[in-house]
DNA sequence: AGGCATGTTACAGG
DNA sequence: ACCTGTAACATGCC
């Protein structure tokens, strides 16, 4: 499920839902995702009060109040469902539901009737502690290049990156050491409405268009997240609301179909570029 | 049945 | 050193 649009809609939510709510109990189900979970997580989290629930890149960041933080990554298919009973809406129906679902991992329980649980078909997702000293120079976030949401990413350090490296600019831009949190789906996207050819090397782009790159890049990021984000499979936020942003697509999985560009009538094209189903029109995209 | 899938990481080879 | 392709991880969907 998860590009930055899908993880700060989660965050967003699940902010609201937990920050200033003390953790009294933790439920391990199934300690094996991408890293073992490790067996102390219950030592460090309970009865420990939530500071904040930050994003950085693709990794949710919940800080506690005694100084550690829960490092959680979804991977591709992890979800956190929020389940409140005594709720008289949609709510509690989600809570007997997602109780017994496969792939639960693990629980943080705030009271009786209030919790969150953490789902992960494909297990490619992680949970860590970290002291709170220690999380920017972990190996996960160490090497992570600026947020495209942020003030760092703009024209001067998108253009001094592009000049220096060799790659495709789809692989640049999926390269979480240049941007991070741009996964397949926003880069073919940011590609297409920016009328750059995803196999373009970085450093043939004409300096001229790295302006609308940067705006392009912000402009889809924030449109997705204002609709929900995207629900390709069965992403969903975490009180079981779809996203619409599939809706916009303009190219990803559209093969075959006609390019919804103004004045444009190309027919989209899938292609592979470092193993990825990549997606672009080959007649506005010829840059 | 086989290919494909939103992510990350390691490795081989050019 | 940088880049690409391949594979691995685990599971479900078409």
């Amino acid at each position: 499920m998860p590009e930055l649009p899908e993880v700060e809609v989660v965050r967003r939510s699940l902010s609201k839902f937990i920050n200033g709510q003390k953790i009294k109990k933790v439920h391990i189900f199934n300690r094996n995702l991408r890293y073992k979970i490790d067996k102390n997580l219950k030592i460090f989290v309970e009865n420990q009060k939530v500071i904040s629930t930050k994003r950085k890149s693709k990794y949710l960041l919940i800080e506690l109040s005694n100084n550690y933080i829960i490092l959680l990554h979804l991977g591709m298919t992890g979800k956190i469902f929020i389940l409140e009973k005594n709720t008289t809406h949609k709510t509690s129906f989600y809570y007997d539901n997602f109780f017994l679902k496969k792939h639960n991992h693990f629980s943080f329980e705030f009271n009786k009737s209030k919790k969150i649980i953490y789902n992960d078909v494909r297990k490619f997702g992680f949970v860590k502690i970290l002291k709170k000293s220690e999380v920017k120079s972990s190996s996960h976030l160490r090497f992570l290049g600026p947020d495209p949401l942020s003030g760092k990413f703009k024209n001067e350090y998108l253009k001094n990156k592009l000049s220096k490296t060799k790659k495709s600019v789809k692989n640049f831009f999926m390269d979480q050491k240049y941007v991070s949190g741009i996964g397949n789906i926003y880069a073919n996207e940011i590609l297409h409405l920016s009328s750059i050819n995803p196999r373009k090397k970085t450093f043939k782009i004409k300096k001229k268009l790295i302006p609308y790159l940067v705006k392009n890049t912000k402009l889809i990021l924030k449109k997705s997240i204002k609709y929900g984000g995207s629900s390709i499979k069965d992403f969903k936020g975490i009180s079981g609301k779809k996203g619409d942003f599939q809706e916009e697509f303009k190219v990803y999985e559209r093969e075959g179909l006609e390019c919804k560009k103004r004045g444009c009538n190309g027919k989209i094209k899938k292609i592979y570029i470092s193993n990825r189903s990549s997606f672009f029109c080959p007649k506005c995209q010829s840059n």
